[in-house]
DNA sequence: TCAAAAGTGTTGACATTACACCCATGT
DNA sequence: ACATGGGTGTAATGTCAACACTTTTGA
């Protein structure tokens, strides 16, 4: 299958360990094609250019498949980039000609970003250079995909702020208090426990289970779980007041 | 200068003319090359390939310069469309085999929607055959663009429900009034004109001027002004509760 | 003098914030 | 027994929705 030199697409995977918010990468080594030697090395995204034939949306469940296994997960565009120097780094100009010689130096590449349980990812094994790092301390990234991230990063602030789609993020049965610790990892902010509380017990899709957490050193948490359904149902399309 | 085939944007142009929301759209005709015969006419959005060698945000700028003749206005990119079966119409696919022989059949196009105010745009003198229609009400749509459409609009609703950009779409100087009805215009709703008043006078970048309205058959408005500075000094990127 | 839109305040319902103590479990 | 996070209620404040009459102008 032939791949459309000028058009790539770039997935952020953003994982949630119950703790912080992640972001899955790639390793990136370019050695000297005679000497070997190690040019550099850093870390990209997962992207890849679009195949001739193939939807964008289809393009990126591809690249997503092949990079961490994982097959229909919650996967969004957010933003195009195509600027006409979005490759503008030496070592990044020298490692499109090494790696993909018939490209052409205009680029443009479709973001998307996918909301995994970083648990359902076990990058040790099927991808050793492949790995999560905290999205609050990132290594040194190729290209512009520190630009990409930051605008992912905001289309999801903004959506989560709008849509329930952090359970995406989440195992199936889960806490408040892990519910709110995503909240606040994501949004950036604090919220008051029993506040945070109070307004998610009155949302009727999310739905307390005759179940308890086990194994944990103190008064175990109960469980919910997400309906998609319910929401659908009951969801009511108010857009905000003008500001 | 050379087009990339395979790659497009197509702008939305909204527009507001005290009244309801328009949309800019441009008389497309087929005839055939031999006999003359009107094949089929419709209308479309404003597009064009991207040249090679431009960023994407300026080849929006440059079609919206060329088929409206405004520079430097409000232009936001909202989503990229890129199925392949995007041209699947037989009109469209003859029309893109007359027109355009030597593009790709599989094209994608980045959507950008533009805010103007309707009065800046003459289409009657420049171009004959690009006119305002009302968003609620669409002539026939060439290719995927009502969808495209659809999605521009919902974009601007979510976008205009958090950031004070409807002021694109006014004169610089306006009445609470006309504010209230472009908002109800673009977000489909009704707003008491009290609860209005009392929200928008509360906000400091919404600045009043010592003018009123003239030459109107009843009790002249206030107008007011928006200060993007103001704004931009004042704003707190707040972020909503978890729904 | 009439028509048309401008302008103006109060009240009740609801949502948001702030805040402190006891509980159940594993170690 | 202790450390850890789970679970709970109330009061003050702020925001939102509903509602009707008077004013100013041009025709």
């Amino acid at each position: 299958m032939k791949i459309i030199p000028n058009l790539s697409v770039d997935c952020v995977v953003f994982g949630f360990d119950l703790t912080k918010l992640n972001i899955l990468l790639t390793k990136r080594e370019l050695r000297d094609p005679e000497t070997d030697a190690l040019l550099f090395t850093d870390y990209t995204l997962q992207g890849h250019h679009v195949l001739e034939n193939e939807d964008l949306d289809n393009a990126a469940n591809r690249v997503l498949k092949e990079k961490t296994g994982l097959d229909s997960i919650f996967l969004e565009q957010f933003h195009t980039f195509g600027d006409t120097d979005r490759i503008k780094n030496p070592k990044d100009m020298l490692w499109v000609k090494n790696i993909y010689p018939t490209v052409t130096n205009q680029v443009i590449t479709v973001g998307y970003y996918s909301l995994v349980n970083s648990a359902k990812i076990h990058p040790d094994k099927k991808h050793e250079d492949t790995m999560w790092f905290p999205a609050e301390n990132l290594p040194e990234l190729g290209f512009d995909h520190a630009e990409i991230i930051d605008k992912a990063l905001s289309c999801l602030r903004i959506k989560l702020s709008r849509e329930p789609i952090g359970f995406e993020l989440l195992p199936e049965k889960f806490t408040l208090s892990q519910l709110q610790i995503l909240y606040e990892a994501v949004l950036g902010r604090k919220y008051d426990r029993r506040n945070f509380r109070k307004k998610i017990t009155q949302l009727k899709y999310i739905i307390p289970l005759d179940e308890k957490q086990t194994g944990v050193a103190h008064k175990p948490a109960q469980v919910f779980i997400f309906s998609k359904d319910v929401y659908e149902r009951t969801k009511k399309d108010k857009l905000g007041f003008p500001i």
